[in-house]
DNA sequence: ATGCTGACAGGAG
DNA sequence: ACTCCTGCCAGCA
């Protein structure tokens, strides 16, 4: 597990696409979850616009950011949730024809609070 | 600074 | 699990 830049001081949209990188492939998670990391449990739709916003030279894995029910991005990219499920499928991720992903196999917590 | 938009999230039927 | 309305936040004109 890497360590992203994540700081106070950088601009939102750089924390987005830093905590996005720290994703591992094979792995999802949900637009409410990178908010929360972030500290703003309620910016999900605001993460959702960042990512819309992500350049191609981020070199960010936005295919690995999905909502709370595991749904793919129905305007991802050029192909939509077509383009999305095949970046998820390359990272080993099984997508169902309904464009959507189990979060109970996929869904990655960067830090378990399991303290003791 | 104000108003509108968007790759969200939660509650209710 | 899907649909409709509401609340939150960042980005752009």
């Amino acid at each position: 597990m890497l360590e992203p830049d994540i700081r106070p001081e950088s601009d939102f949209r750089e924390r987005v696409w830093a905590f996005v990188r720290s994703v591992p492939p094979g792995k999802v998670v949900t637009y409410g979850q990178v908010a929360a990391m972030l500290g703003y449990p309620f910016a999900a739709r605001a993460v959702g616009s960042v990512l819309h916003h992500t350049p191609t030279h981020a070199k960010v894995p936005c295919q690995r950011v999905v909502n709370r029910w595991g749904r793919l991005a129905p305007t991802y990219g050029d192909g939509g949730a077509e383009q999305h499920r095949m970046e998820l499928l390359a990272d080993g991720v099984e997508v169902r024809p309904d464009f959507t992903v189990d979060l109970k196999i996929y869904q990655w917590w960067p830090e378990i609070t399991s303290e003791g």
